[in-house]
RNA sequence: GGGCGAAUAGCUCAGCGGUUAGAGCGCCUGCUUUACACGCAGGAAGUCACAGGUUCGAAUCCUGUUUCGCCCACCA
């Protein structure tokens, strides 16, 4: 039996402990089957599909943004009456996962190579299963409300049978083709990688100048040879040309020369080719076809051949002769120094350049031509782009559209295959009799053209990637038609980060496109990094790294997620601070104890009549401008929701709770409640239990927590079912329609602005206290003088009175007058006269009053100059011109009363 | 070499065409006020980077400049 809440009258604690919440309430959630999604024709389906983190991954704060957010959307919609569907799994993550458990291996003194291919598969799905389910049980802990029930890993049944028929298609379409071609290699991961997972950096570097010479002997000018200009001069064993430009006058007469390759004494011919560039260098440049992509293209142009100096660990191979066998950077110093000595080194000059580092190892990566699987992308990055250029897929913010088609547009072909053993293996296998190539679905027996039974699978298998870009219906059951693919997809949004916009997102548009022909998301939502107080980017090496699970035990999840999500806009990056997660979790308390104390006040209802009649009684201006506010709240909440606003949507519910509820309505309902007014107990209990289901999303442990103390001692019951997170969202504008909203149109705008008043009466009093520090206990006695209708400020005398600690409040039309030495101030259409006993300085009264008459007189000429400008009138939105009117108005009212007292101060 | 973002209070950031520009933190002055000191009340603090322009109206839109940051790109 799981227990909902800590039993409903034990009294609550005075400060929110989540840690006595969370686990407690995910448990019943999960186990009451609240997050399961299923087909339901009856309502529309919102989907989100969860990045799936690594299979071996830890929870960091890039997670726990991201599951903030999908799980924000995913609970709001969930309460709007949507079917939510949150799916999660996770990821294989073949070269991080692959590299984790090498590591393990080689502190035993192995290596996946001495264990064979076997049994270091078995040992990564050994490790998958000691390690693979931490990071969801981190997921749960934030309050995720993802169906776990479909909780899917890239290397199940499904997702490897997607993976398959997709290769298959795609094979079958001549889009995917092994071809010789160069690649990036790590020699560390040593496989081949794409062009994405190489970044690059601007590094320190030498342009060596290297004399050829020439093989028939000097010039008559005297020459001896041509000098070249590299940076990685161990490739020279690669050479296979020199290049120089046709038009390069310096090189006159010397294309179809030959040329001595240093070391090896082969001789290569000089060429000409117009992408030689005239100004760097010296204009002649040595092409290693082999390691070299523009090289490579230039080889191709002129069908020169293609050298491998590199063996697959880096190491140089048997084309570099005495170098044989040295690691590439030790044998290019070695290389350097046999250069000199032979007086073919004719100049060292610093070169700063951009080097291609593995985005696992951080090794450099080495450009190699080798046997690859390739995608041919252009006409999958066609579709994908088409489909965000009509808007079928909008991606938030907007600006990351830009991006995303400046990178389709210049997309280059897929590489796909990796020499790693964990991941999807490529589905295609080679006869050893005829030579043909097997792609299949299901592993065949024999070859597919000759029918011999000696076939070997390919050795390679596939980037993570690849399966990832299918994630979006390889997760509802793709290739099989399903009714959950049939009802759940496309899905609504994509929330992810920034920095995977190319890796994931843009290959997820592509696949689907290509496989179901749908796009897999109608919007991406794109969040920014996480960075530290200083904004510098966390990593363990720095140190700086905040550990979500270590900020859930200090502050809870609640706060952890409040944290990450207010205060920050789409696409930007944000920085977490313990400060703020101190605000965050002071929110929390904050709520806590405001239900506290609503649900005290319901205890001590010594009178609830009328308590199960139908709806509010709104007759007090306190409990009008109240429910006024809270629904201006719930409408600026579902619109902020609709514009995939959370932060916006998190900052109203926190003005509205804290600035308005706790600071003014629950001091005020104290006061009535004092005098045996019950209906404040009503209107607390309603207004609170709006703020709970409309801040739920974000923080869904202390609302539901508290709503489990409150649900069945409310007003106006309606709609209470076992759970908030089961509970419809407040949306008036659905109801009522964004007009009946309105204050004014409500006819609610008189009590607000009466009630706002009088909280400046109250606010200018406590102000005046504190400038004389005048001892807060003692009371002062008030006369206030109203231009115009003074009946709400009467009806809140007693309130004005207790908050602003009055003694006598009393109105200058019933004919009372303040003493000669009263503070006289001006509040909107109301002066208050303060007495502040003795010793009022007349003076410096005047001139606060002068000062104040300026000031007034100043925003009356801007008001005025405005509304006398025909332009502005004519021009300006009626409304703008209306509300320009009314404050002039009131200003003039004010500067009026301002100088009214001006007169009676002489 | 292209592209993008940021520049607003001491700090971190909202606001992105219509009040006399806001919040949190920090700072200053007071408070054991029976929900909360993870709190309450009051206060100080900003030529919204700079220069032009568009507009009745600009922190907000446009152009340029400066300073940071990021992304993309095969310059040996």
């Amino acid at each position: 039996m799981i227990t909902t809440h800590s039993s409903p009258r034990e009294p609550l604690s005075k400060a929110y402990e989540a840690a006595a919440v969370e686990e407690r309430l995910y448990r019943w959630w999960e186990e009451s089957g609240f997050f399961k999604a299923q087909v339901n024709p009856a309502k529309k389906p919102f989907t989100i599909i969860m990045p799936p983190p690594n299979v071996t991954g830890q929870l960091h704060l890039g997670h726990a943004m991201t599951a903030a957010i999908e799980d924000a959307l995913t609970r709001y919609h969930r309460m709007k009456g949507f079917e939510a569907l949150w799916l999660p799994g996770t990821d294989h993550a073949g070269i991080a996962t692959q590299m984790v458990v090498e590591r393990e291996l080689a502190k035993q003194g192995s290596s996946r190579h001495a264990i064979g291919r076997e049994a270091f598969v078995k040992r990564v799905w050994e490790w998958v299963g000691t390690y693979g389910g931490i990071i969801e049980d981190q997921l749960r802990r934030l309050g995720a409300s993802c169906d776990w029930s479909r909780k899917t890993f890239t290397l199940d049944e499904g997702p490897s049978l997607a993976v398959r028929t997709t290769f298959k298609n795609l094979y079958e379409r001549g889009l995917i083709y092994r071809g010789e071609r160069i690649t990036n290699w790590c020699v560390t991961c040593r496989t081949a990688l794409s062009d994405l997972e190489v970044d690059h950096a601007e590094e320190p570097g030498a342009l060596y100048q290297i004399r050829y010479e020439f093989a028939d002997g000097p010039l008559p000018d005297g020459r001896t040879g041509l000098v070249v200009a590299t940076t990685r001069p161990e490739t020279l064993f690669g050479d296979t040309a020199v290049a120089v430009h046709p038009d390069d006058p310096r090189y006159e007469g010397l294309v179809g020369k030959r040329v001595v390759l240093p070391v090896t004494g082969k001789h290569i011919p000089v060429i000409a080719d117009e992408a030689v560039a005239l100004d760097f260098g010296t204009g002649a440049l040595k092409i290693t076809p082999g390691h070299d992509p523009n090289d490579f293209e230039t080889g191709e142009r002129h069908h020169l051949p293609i050298v491998n100096v590199l063996n697959p660990d880096g190491s140089l191979n048997e084309v570099a002769g005495p170098f044989a066998g040295q690691e590439r950077l030790a044998a290019r110093k070695a290389l350097v120094a046999r250069l000199e000595a032979d007086g073919l080194l004719e100049g060292v000059t610093e070169h700063p350049h951009s080097v291609g580092h593995c985005q696992r190892s951080g090794d450099i990566v080495e450009p190699i031509v080798s046997a690859q699987w390739f995608v041919a992308i252009k006409p999958l990055a066609e579709r994908a782009l088409e489909a965000v250029r009509d808007g079928r897929t909008r991606i938030v913010p907007e600006r990351f559209e830009k991006v995303y088609a400046n990178w389709m547009e210049n997309i280059r072909d897929w590489c796909i295959s990796r020499q790693l053993w964990w991941g999807h293996r490529i589905p295609v296998w080679y006869c050893a009799d005829c030579a043909h190539v097997t792609v299949s679905i299901e592993d065949p027996a024999a070859c597919e053209g000759c029918g011999s039974a000696y076939i070997t699978q390919d050795e390679d298998v596939l980037d993570t990637w690849f399966s990832s870009g299918l994630w979006p219906h390889s997760t509802l059951g793709w290739p099989q038609k399903t009714a959950d693919l049939d009802y759940f997809y496309p899905s609504t949004v994509m929330e992810t980060g920034y920095d995977i916009l190319f890796f994931w997102v843009a290959r997820m548009m592509m696949m689907g496109l290509e496989n179901v022909d749908d796009v897999p998301f109608q919007t991406v939502y794109l969040h920014g990094l996480v960075r530290d107080a200083d904004g510098a980017k966390m990593s363990k090496t720095k140190g700086n790294v905040i550990d979500p699970l270590e900020s859930i035990a200090e502050y809870g999840a609640d706060a952890l997620r409040f944290a990450l999500t207010t205060g920050t806009t789409p696409g930007n990056d944000t920085r977490l601070s313990p400060a703020r997660l101190q605000a965050a979790r002071n929110f929390t308390n904050k709520l806590w104890n405001m239900g506290r104390f609503v649900l005290a006040a319901l205890d001590e209802a010594d009178d609830l009549s009328g308590w199960e009649g139908p709806g509010l009684d709104r007759t007090h201006p306190e409990d009008r401008w109240v429910l006024a506010k809270a629904q201006a709240t719930a409408v600026a909440v579902n619109a902020a929701f609709t514009e995939l606003q959370l932060a916006e949507a998190q900052r109203v519910l926190y003005e509205y709770l804290w600035s308005t509820v706790a600071d003014w309505y629950i001091e005020l309902a104290k006061v009535r409640m004092r005098a045996g007014d019950q209906r404040p107990r009503k209107v607390l209990a309603h207004v609170l239990e709006r703020c709970l289901r409309l801040l739920h999303p974000f923080m869904p442990y202390v609302t539901e927590e508290l709503w489990q103390h409150l649900k069945d001692r409310l007003p106006d019951p309606g709609d209470t079912p076992v759970s908030l997170m089961l509970a419809s969202m407040p949306d008036p504008v659905g109801r009522l329609g964004q007009e009946a909203v309105d204050a004014r149109l409500t006819g609610e705008a008189p009590a607000v602005e009466a009630m706002e008043t009088v909280l400046d009466v109250v606010r200018s009093v406590r102000n005046v206290r504190a400038e004389f520090k005048i001892d807060p206990a003692t009371p002062l006695d008030a006369v206030l003088t109203v231009s115009g209708d003074e009946g709400v400020l009467r009806a809140e005398a007693e309130a004005i009175r207790a908050l602003a600690r009055v003694g006598t409040l009393s109105f200058a039309s019933d004919g009372a007058q303040a003493p000669a030495g009263a503070v006289k101030l001006v509040v909107r259409n109301v002066a208050v006269m303060l007495d502040v006993g003795a010793g009022v300085d007349l003076a410096a009264e005047r001139a606060r009053l002068g000062a104040e008459a300026t000031e007034t007189e100043r925003y009356l000429r801007g008001l005025a100059g405005r509304l006398s400008n025909e332009q502005f009138v004519e021009k300006a939105p009626a409304e703008v011109v209306e509300r320009e009117r009314a404050r002039l108005e009131d200003g003039q009212a004010r500067l009026e009363r301002i100088r009214q007292l001006l007169t009676e101060l002489g």
